[in-house]
This record gives structure tokens, C-alpha cells and sequence, in this order.
DNA sequence: TTAATTTTGTATCATATGTTACAAAAAAGT
DNA sequence: ACTTTTTTGTAACATATGATACAAAATTAA
């Protein structure tokens, strides 16, 4: 287990000696659970930061009409729902289901405050940990903030080409998977891609990509 | 000063004894700005904690198509993006500009994580503060995930229904306004909040609504 | 290789919202 | 009380996306 924790986000950048002098000094639980088995139901109070140490669960929860929606998927050394431990309101957002036999590491509230005061290290990735969420979640949300479909899927194609500088991209995931991402049906995705291969700015076949007018595709960003 | 301070999301419930000693034993920096002068400039690099100690600032950001958007507004005792501070990407995600004579106070990143292993009710401030906002950008995307104006609409009122317990209600602002936060265009909400009328939802007129048909309503949240 | 399955491209029609315009009503200023 | 400005209600038309359906192409399994 000392291994899966010391390459979490929490515990990153201390060394084994530290971390078992941590777990020495500091009181911990770890539980396990079957498949299926609830590891959180939504609306619990959250008291302990949660740390798969193995197995995968999945954060979910249940949108208006009853549909069950899954958030994310989470699997050795990550950390379960970082942000809404210190939140006023400080409540489970989702529900957490074990998809096998899983572990989870608890620390309680109080004691991981009191790691945090001990230990720089520990304290700085936490911090990080919850800050980068802050940002992951205000990224998402300008990205939903493009008026159209074709502002999105520019965004999209900007972003890889940036990264991989090059104009002969590949698209990363299935129309179906894509479609879902930027939260509108397959087809209306299919039917956006080919009006930018008529007006030139790309050209493109199934997941190949060739962005022919960078200029006009930035526009769109 | 100290009193501002006192009152801040960051040193909120510590004394003022507290306070005077952590002024006295940690380095910090206040400077004053004009109206107009900028404070930070979006994509700077984030290195100080900022707390406003008098006067008001403007969070403000340039969208794709150049348009200059006020994503907020700052005012004494107010703390700037603290969720920058500790990201990986550490850059500012707005720019932020003085709108009278302001005072801002300074405290390097280094220093803050000393103050926070120093003094627990900061430490817990300061990650309420960063939590909360991580759970409020949630809840907007959450928002924004809904999908027609109507359920926008319909969960806004149920909202004030639940807090005020009152049928009767009240929209708390312009439908121009409104319109902006619910991201449509004016005449858009008021044909939605007419269709809503007609459907024996609500019965409004002006600013002033009456829940009919509570059951519809929560039906469209 | 062949068969089965998944993925993609395309079409049609329905619906929600944008855009623009204008007049009635309400609020604010004089 | 009167004028000016802001806010609200409504309409007509344009556009983007949803829902559904189906066949071609690509991928995977046998």
C-alpha cells in the first residue's frame, strides 16, 4: 500500500521514510469492498479524504430525470472528491460504487489538517490537488461557454494542433464518445465536421485530420 | 488595515492578537492603486495571495471574439483568485483592474504556506475558501448542463420558492440580467417566462410571480 | 476470408433559441 | 405633471441542434 500512496497526489514528493513515519504517528483506517458494494452515497457528509490504494470505483450520481450519469472513474492512488472536503457545505456531490474489489485509505479531516501543519510537502499537494481542480472545473466551464458546435470542435483541433505542432492531426476518441464530450448528438457532430471540410477548413476522413486553413480555424477559437 | 483583515475569508475567526503577531513576524506588502491602473494582467504569473483592503477592483477577461467581459467584482476584505495560487499552471485567468482608489495587500506563496503551518484556523480558511469555490463552479456547470431555458428558468424559481417559502416570489433582477446569467438573449426569456404562463406554471407579471402548479415546476428542475 | 459489429456520413423534419424590430408599461428624472 | 429612460411583452424570420433513420465504410471477431 505504501508504494500506491507514495505515487498519489497526496503523499507525491515525500519519501518512504516520511510516509511511514506519517502512517506511524498518524491515525488511519483502510476498508475494503466488493463489486457493486457502495463505498458513498450521495449527500453523505464527507469527513475523510478517501484514497484508492486498489481496485477502481466509479463516482456517480443521478441527474433530474432519475438517469444515472457516471462522473468519473477513479483507480489506484487517486484521490476521491478533494474539494469537497473543506467546503462549507461539505457534502458528497456523488455517489461511489467499487466496480471490483477495491481499497480505500481513510484519513480524517482533522488529522489530515494535522499532517498538512506537520508536513510542507503533503500541505503544498493538497493545495495543488484542489486548486487544479478549481481550474479544471472554470476551464470546462468557458468551454461550454462556445456559442456553436464548430467554436468547440476549433477549440478541440487548436488544442491538439498546439500540442503536437503539427497540421496532420488525429481525432482522439469516436464521433460517439467526442459527441458526448461536447454534450450534443452524434450526428449534429458529423454534420458540423463535414461543414468544415465544404467551407476549407479542414479536410478530413473518419479520425484523420488535415487542418487546411489554420487561419479561419483560429478564428473560430 | 487589520480590521479589514480580520474580517477576510483568510483570517476570519482568528483574534487580533493573532493577527498582529503574524503581521509582525511574517514579511507582507500592501500597495495602493488608481482608478484604472492595472493590478495583474491576465496570463500573468500568479505569485502572491491578494486580499483587497480598501477600494474595488474588477476581475475582467477579453473572450475569442476580443469583447471585454467583468467576470466580477472585488471589494475590501475580498481575496483574488485563490485558486491560482497553488496550480500547476500558476498563471491568472483574468485581468484585474482598479476601478477607484484601491489597496491591496501582499503575501508571497512561499510565506502564506508558512503562515498556514503556522496558524491552523488559516490553514482552514484558506481551504474553505479554494473548496468552496471548487464546488461553486460545479454547481454552475451543473447549471449550464441543464437543457432547455425553461428548466433553467424553472430551477432558478424553485430555488427562491425553497429558500423564501412563499409561492409568491419575486425575480431578483432585470430580465436583461437575467438573461445574461441564464446565457440567452432577452427577448428569449421573456417569450420562455410567457410560455411558462400560458402552460399554467406560473402566473407572473413584471417581476412578480406566483407558483401555480408547484408540481409542474419541479417537474422541469 | 467471411460474418458480425461498430463507426461514420448523410438526410429529413421538429424544436429551441438568436436576431431584429417595435410598442406598451413602468420607473426615474425634471 | 410631464418628459425621458428603462423595462417588458410580443412578433416574424433565420439558424443551430435534436431526434430518428438508414446505408456505406471501417473495424473486430470467428
Amino acid at each position: 500500500m505504501e508504494n500506491i500512496l507514495l505515487k498519489s497526489s497526496l503523499f507525491k514528493g515525500i519519501s518512504q521514510m516520511e510516509l511511514i513515519e506519517i502512517l506511524n504517528r498518524f491515525p488511519y483506517k483502510v476498508r475494503t469492498f466488493g463489486a457493486n458494494d457502495f463505498v458513498a452515497m450521495q449527500y453523505d457528509k464527507c469527513e475523510n479524504l478517501m484514497i484508492v490504494t486498489e481496485g477502481l470505483i466509479q463516482a456517480q450520481m443521478v441527474d433530474s430525470t432519475g438517469k444515472l450519469i457516471v462522473v468519473e472513474e477513479l483507480g489506484a492512488g487517486e484521490v476521491l472528491a478533494p474539494a469537497f472536503l473543506f467546503s462549507s457545505g461539505n457534502r458528497m456531490p456523488v455517489s461511489v460504487v467499487a466496480m471490483q474489489h477495491t481499497g480505500i485509505f481513510y484519513l480524517k479531516r482533522a488529522v489530515l489538517v494535522e499532517i498538512m501543519q506537520a508536513c510542507q510537502q503533503v500541505l503544498i499537494n493538497y493545495l495543488q490537488l484542489i486548486s487544479d481542480r478549481a481550474v479544471f472545473l472554470s476551464q470546462r466551464l468557458n468551454f461550454h461557454a462556445f456559442k456553436t458546435l464548430k467554436n468547440k470542435i476549433a477549440f478541440y483541433l487548436f488544442d491538439i494542433y498546439q500540442r503536437e505542432k503539427s497540421l496532420h492531426i488525429c481525432f482522439e476518441y469516436t464521433q460517439q464518445n467526442l459527441s458526448e464530450r461536447f454534450g450534443v448528438t452524434r450526428p449534429a457532430l458529423a454534420r458540423a465536421i463535414g461543414e468544415m471540410n465544404k467551407e476549407g477548413i479542414i479536410q478530413s476522413k473518419g479520425k484523420d485530420v488535415k487542418i487546411v486553413d489554420l487561419q479561419k480555424l483560429k478564428m473560430l477559437v
